[in-house]
DNA sequence: AATGAATGAGGCTTCATTCAT
DNA sequence: TATGAATGAAGCCTCATTCAT
């Protein structure tokens, strides 16, 4: 409701603040809505409830994601760039913006079993994309046609997902962009036909 | 504290059990004692508290672990086949006890950070684990050298991990074991030199 | 306060309806404002507060009912015949309206202590009309001498005020105008001379 | 839950003061704790929630009620005499307790829909039992086999409950013991053979 | 050692009212 | 006059922990 009004974003940004910062359990409506420079009120004139602005920073926050890759890939000509290009925007976007990657690798995994069950939702998108890649690669003979795209799809999302947790957990001390060769290397590694 | 008394497994035996059927936010102190047969006040007497008796979870079951994975490779001899032992004991693990692979792969997953730094702390030794075989395999000659030990852990427990997690997420209908093989393939062939 | 603008009967009447379809404690000033066609702001240019349009929806309608009553026993030329004509309006007014019938009835009377007895206010000149008809019964030799006027008059109230609660709360599945001989039969007896 | 342990009826005691003096919407849980000389949590040891307290303020107390006019009613030979003992123990009842008195005739009133349907439910005893002795009069040749018993059970109840309200309302000013006769006079004169 | 009744802090949400336009 | 977005106070309930027995 009423997404496109600037208070939405506004709220929705400063619920990634409050996440970040303060953690998921301590992230209370009325801290969120003084991040946000706004009565606690005025957040139920934007959202359901409380869980609601949990599942739009997901949402927003994923979608304006999945939108980067699909142009970052659109670019590229075999599977195997694609998968690089995919890695790397990853990586740039959390790398980006330091406050939604301890939300999304960290704070958000407290949530409950619905709104796991509603990320997951979310994150559907981003894994049909890789899947399409998955896929072409096998046809265009890039990747070895005997592998089972749920396993080898889970090797990729895994294999990154791991790779920006370890990263945050460890402060972002050092640099995530330069692993992605590495990292893309090692899943390339495990399809080659 | 007094880990060798009975109620000591008593009460973390019951505590897998509430958290795998309740879920984590609805596994209460309370629940936890009459599932284990004593009374509330009685947890306190083996445990500070809460926190205590969710670290007691998994670092019993990840201690009790870690022990079967090193029986597992102490057989074998390349590296190559202790990292299939490893997959292969670690699905065994989380399939011979349902609830525990619900409770370590979605439970455990919300609880807050310090609680999670913890479990990782725990982790560790499993990731030691795994280390020392991605070094052997590296001097044997059986990995490549040129691969980086640290981007190579994340690729095998991100994809260890996000394999069972799928599993569970699908309610452990289909047979985590038969996957092993290919994981190990997937995994091996991004590794080899 | 502007009384006699259209806008006002508009909002009363929005109330009458929006308190009977949800009750007193689910009529926000929000729902009565959509019902009348009107912002939310607009209420207060007509009313001070909510209170407000609660009391008018009273005064309103027992005013207009008030003059019902009055025009009904003019007709009339015993005590007794006036009493048969209040109840017979009484029930006809509220037999007429069903919205309002479980306004007066049901929900009104969740009202607070204050509202309770401004209400009391309004349903005074109501009383005093009932008084004047006992008087004069009583003056004429048609009623007892030695009944206690506020006594008879809360009989006659209570009794007229139970039955019509009764058939509300019964969904005024019956006819409740054929009930008005026996009542005032009843009523009539206690305080026949 | 437990209604036989002291703190049961500490509470509801508790209850029924902080009503009385406060009104129905301003008992908040927290008074009734603190009149109780309870912490606020005890209170959901022994009701499930606030409703609930409400609902056993009505059903304890009414129902040591119905167990006193019974018994008061034992003793009577006559119909007529049973109503008057009824009219009597019911003034008496309210006269003695001018906290319930409140409750019962101004602010349980002002509770929802739900909850005055349940108070329905045990005031049923008490109008069973009315029917009874009306039924007992009609038999006997006491009252006029032409009335409706329903009518007269609501110009019975109806009356008594106007009545005792118009006491409370006047704040409990004049004897409401000394109208015993007069009510009982009007009543039985209404439905006299 | 064991019990379990009692404690009390803490947060999401609603909705009457305001006020800038 | 009329609007409607914004405000912010206020309360029920849960549950980890304690402590008298």
């Amino acid at each position: 409701m009423k997404r496109d009004k600037p208070k939405y974003k506004q709220i929705v940004d400063a619920a990634v603040i409050v996440i970040a910062e303060n953690g998921y359990h301590q992230a209370q409506v009325s801290k969120i809505a003084k991040e946000a420079g706004v009565a606690d009120g005025t957040i139920y004139l934007y959202f359901k409830n409380k869980e609601e602005i949990l599942i739009s920073v997901f949402r927003e926050k994923m979608g304006d994601f999945v939108e980067i890759v699909k142009n970052a890939i659109k670019k590229e000509i075999t599977a195997t760039e694609k998968l690089y290009e995919m890695i790397d925007s990853h990586f740039r976007w959390l790398h980006g913006d330091r406050h939604l990657a301890i939300v999304t690798q960290l704070e958000l995994r407290q949530s409950n079993k619905d709104l796991r069950y509603r990320i997951n939702e979310v994150l559907k998108e981003y894994l049909v994309l890789l899947d399409s890649i998955l896929k072409e690669g096998i046809e265009k003979g890039e990747f070895d046609e005997k592998i089972d795209i749920r396993l080898a799809r889970q090797m990729v999302f895994g294999t990154i997902d791991e790779t920006i947790t370890s990263w945050v957990m460890n402060d972002q001390k050092y640099d995530l962009l330069k692993l992605a060769p590495e990292v893309h290397r090692l899943i390339l590694n495990g399809m080659k036909s």
